[in-house]
DNA sequence: TCGGTGTCTGTTAGCGCAAACATACAGAAA
DNA sequence: TTTCTGTATGTTTGCGCTAACAGACACCGA
């Protein structure tokens, strides 16, 4: 009343009038509770409780009143209160870099495919690359209490660290395993991933090798292949010939962009290792619109085995980063502690094994 | 002790001693709660719950001290049990088709670029263009009491029709504007962008025209968009001269495959019209392979504009779909609503204008 | 001196639900 | 009949937090 008379003391008096009824007609509804449910079936709220969840003794007859009941009034459950009163949320934090690289997408399939057979959910987020927004998504999705926490890469900040490992709650690190561990970790090893390539490229042949990639300070995986990467050619007493990083922008056109720098500049590369599979096939493109001989004149590999691949006029090496089976396993993880007595189980260490697609762009011998 | 003696009388008396000393190490922490850094700072409960998050006047030497033993325990403050006290959660229901093609990572985001500068956080659902999972993935949503919902598209089941309208929460529906919303909405005309796009074609001269998309019964902005060209090209009285339709695989090749086998079937055809981009891609790649005149003999075009066509060796005609735009505006419309006195503001209707991007793939005149 | 006016801190109650513990009652067993 | 089952329902309590209100205290001017 007292602000309305502040109001009708300028000059809108009667708009203000049409406004109100204008408000008048809508629901206004306080949203639905057990109460409600409750009332309109006749019996206790313990009982609407325990026919929507399922759980304990409830007679045919009052099942199907309750039921019945809900549905007319479109009751849907209030989780933050069910979840407070018994002490467990069905939520699995998921904490990943990036949504729009293919591999995390693939990664989050993984993960519903075994959660949707269970009670859990998964509830993702995404930091960027950005320990900093890590700690923020940590921290945000911590005060939820989720049931576990599956995260990307073994690389976090002490804080981050120092939140996990105080959660009491199962932490599954996913990607990557060249490190240590807070609690269970599936993934591959970049490292050695890098190692494999660079073996099977000097193996085909090739000895003058460009590495094109992200400019990766805070890309671990993609550091630990390159590094895994030039140790495999140094054992063998090659160095890399080139490289060329980039930031930003479309991946495609970033891998044409690139490989036409470097090759201009060291004309007698004979094979590009890409720290990713879409700058691949930029590159790839690039070589076969300049009439380059693939794989004679030049070979080239990839990294992560996308699906996009397929579609390329030709197969362009690379390997599988077996992101779906990472996902699978980190969640099938969380599942089983989630049902085990508490305290079960632990520190699980998964390392899954790529394998080299050798496609069309890697010599074969 | 009783359920021990109960224990003892069998025979593993002395293992329960091992198993017992085996778990007592084990930290067994309760999870810490506003009265654990109460007690520790030795200021009430209240008061603590006022510094962290940052409300009413507390003077800086408790806040020091309250801030400094928050940090010391690694507490951090449970959301669920501040969303029940203070009937606010500050989540917003994100619900999209599929997370793998490229659109919807573009509108979240778009979302996400204006729920960071709020309280608001999105959280997403995936439905997987199955309106069962869609009602599901709503319900579990509505369950944790969201302060908004985005929702792609205008086609909901009734069911969860109803439950939105139940809810009582501001709600947008996106992407799309063909159809009726059942509160705010923003997207573009699909219908119209496919008029859009035949015109072009016409225009441009071509008049065997061929359409290659997905199997869309569920899919229904590819249908908008399907029924708009077919109406455009009637209206000049040109039909379809040929189509194609696919399912699963990757995008990429089967633009491939649809392409080869359209060309083969109807090799008069002289343009082709993709319900995306890659698909647009595989067959823009195809024609290239097979030394076809592009766009003298056949002319492209896909649709949503993704980035990936950067990179290709020519540019795809398309049309922009306006993603993130989208994004940003649905999460501001939630944004604004939530701050609102309450039933404030209601219905928008943003209708964005898609344009033409001519690329290399479309003769121009 | 007395309130008055801030500033700071504490107390009480309850959000909506589920765990744990009653209670009621029917039928079976003694 | 009584007692013992078990099934079906209800009651009480509290999860961890915040809104709303209620002190306590210092400081000001009258």
């Amino acid at each position: 009343m007292d602000k309305r008379r502040f109001n009708a003391n300028k000059e809108e008096a009667e708009q203000k009038v049409e406004r109100v009824t204008d408000k008048t007609p809508a629901p206004a509804r306080r949203p639905l509770t057990l109460r409600d449910v409750s009332e309109a079936s006749g019996v206790s709220e313990m009982t609407v409780s325990r026919v929507l969840r399922n759980r304990g003794d409830v007679s045919e007859a009052t099942r199907e009143k309750v039921l019945e009941a809900a549905k007319r009034l479109g009751y849907v459950p209030n989780k933050i209160a069910g979840a407070l009163a018994s002490q467990r949320v069905n939520l699995v934090a998921v904490i990943i870099p990036s949504l729009s690289n293919m591999v995390f997408p693939e990664v989050m399939t993984g993960i519903s495919e075994v959660l949707d057979e269970t009670p859990l959910q998964p509830v993702v987020g995404v930091t960027n690359y950005k320990p900093g927004r890590e700690e923020k998504v940590l921290y945000e999705m911590l005060s939820w209490r989720p049931s576990g926490v599956i995260i990307a890469g073994l690389e976090h900040s002490d804080a981050s660290k120092a939140m996990l490992k105080a959660a009491g709650i199962p932490v599954v690190e996913i990607m990557d395993t060249d490190g240590e561990a807070i609690d269970a970790v599936v993934g591959i090893s970049h490292r050695r991933a890098g190692r494999k390539m660079a073996k099977a490229i000097l193996k085909a042949g090739y000895r003058r090798i460009g590495f094109l990639g992200t400019k990766m300070p805070l890309d671990h995986r993609a550091r630990k292949r390159f590094e895994g990467f030039t140790e495999a050619l140094a054992k063998e007493g090659v160095e890399i010939a080139d490289q060329e990083f980039y930031e930003g922008g479309s991946a495609l056109a970033k891998g044409r962009e690139m490989t036409e720098t470097m090759l201009t500049r060291t004309p007698d590369i004979d094979f590009l290792y890409y720290s990713n599979d879409m700058i691949g096939a930029g590159g790839l493109l690039y070589c076969l619109d300049k009439g380059i001989d693939v794989p004679n004149q030049v070979g080239l590999a990839g990294f992560n085995g996308v699906e996009l691949l397929d579609g390329l006029p030709r197969q362009l090496a690379t390997m599988d980063a077996c992101r779906s089976e990472i996902g699978r396993a980190a969640a099938q993880i969380i599942a089983t502690r989630a049902e085990a007595p508490e305290g079960e189980g632990g520190k699980e260490r998964i390392e899954l094994t790529p394998k080299i697609e050798t496609g069309d762009t890697l010599k074969r011998r």
